[in-house]
DNA sequence: ATTAATGTGTAGCATTAGCTACAAAAGTAA
DNA sequence: TTACTTTTGTAGCTAATGCTACACATTAAT
């Protein structure tokens, strides 16, 4: 028996695991970010180019198509080179939860008081960590708050 | 006058900028998770050891070795070879915090409904991205709940 | 004291995501 | 058409976080 065996025994919290799968939520989170943003360029601008995508994630026009490329690879957007970027229905799709999952979390926040500035940035984070049941939970406080 | 000058021009949506120092970020998040473990870790058990923190967090042993390298270099722990992990006092401060945040999260899910479960897991992440303005919401909503 | 099990360290590989520097393509203006 | 500006691409660097494989140290059991 080896020394943490001890420590099990001994053990009063919970183990309460915290199962840190970093590298791929972050992906994840990162092709939201950049699809829902894409469907946005598009449906104001017309098209979503690299350099629009740059600009408003603060990263540089490399980091940018490097990520597209990988985005391409997992069948999110479409790209050629010089030309602008489409979401494939996958992407699509993926898109509009994003967008409604966002929304509804920046709705959230501003109807706890929170100023809308803090609650469009907190959101930004948070959107990426909110299962379906606090989704749920959010939109039931919202609707409650609303009638009130 | 390029390209996305006339995308600019007719732009309807505000610009929105939602910026992706994600690096950053994320090797913060990891350093709150990590301390706070440690500082659990030596409350229930005595001591943290690298193969306590790979359990928890569902990593190897590898993994955890290099990130309390970079833990140790940004000051917030100290290890020897073959010896348990320490908090720094700055490391100590640190984990007071993300463990208070991370508790008033937990417990504002809960508040709303969400299953203990689901809270606890999705505190996890949101909790990484909750702002001083935002967590006082959070503990004002629990105030006037906890009341009714 | 030996042996076995457990824990730790190191080497080396992959992926993601940031950057600068430079070259080439595409678009705009003269 | 030519020249200039903007956009895109590519090469190559860094850092964080995941892994396996293997060696070595430490602890536990015999
Ligand atoms: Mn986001
Ligand atoms: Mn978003
Ligand atoms: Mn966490
Ligand atoms: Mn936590």
């Amino acid at each position: 028996m080896a020394r943490s065996a001890l420590a099990e025994k001994s053990s009063l919290a919970l183990p309460h695991r915290h199962p840190r799968r970093t590298r791929e939520e972050h992906s994840h989170e990162t092709a939201q970010d950049y699809v829902e943003i894409i469907a946005e360029l598009i449906a104001s601008t017309g098209e979503a180019r690299v350099i629009d995508l740059a600009r408003r994630l603060g990263v540089t026009h490399v980091t940018v198509a490097r990520t597209i490329k990988r985005l391409q690879r997992e069948g999110l957007v479409t790209s050629l080179p010089y030309r602008s970027i489409f979401l494939t229905p996958s992407g699509r799709k993926l898109s509009e939860e994003s967008r409604s999952r966002h929304t509804t979390v920046v709705d959230f926040l501003k109807s706890l008081g929170v100023p809308k500035v803090v609650a469009q940035s907190d959101a930004e984070g948070i959107e990426h960590h909110v299962s379906r049941e606090t989704l749920q939970a959010f939109e039931k406080h919202l609707r409650k708050t609303k009638i009130a």
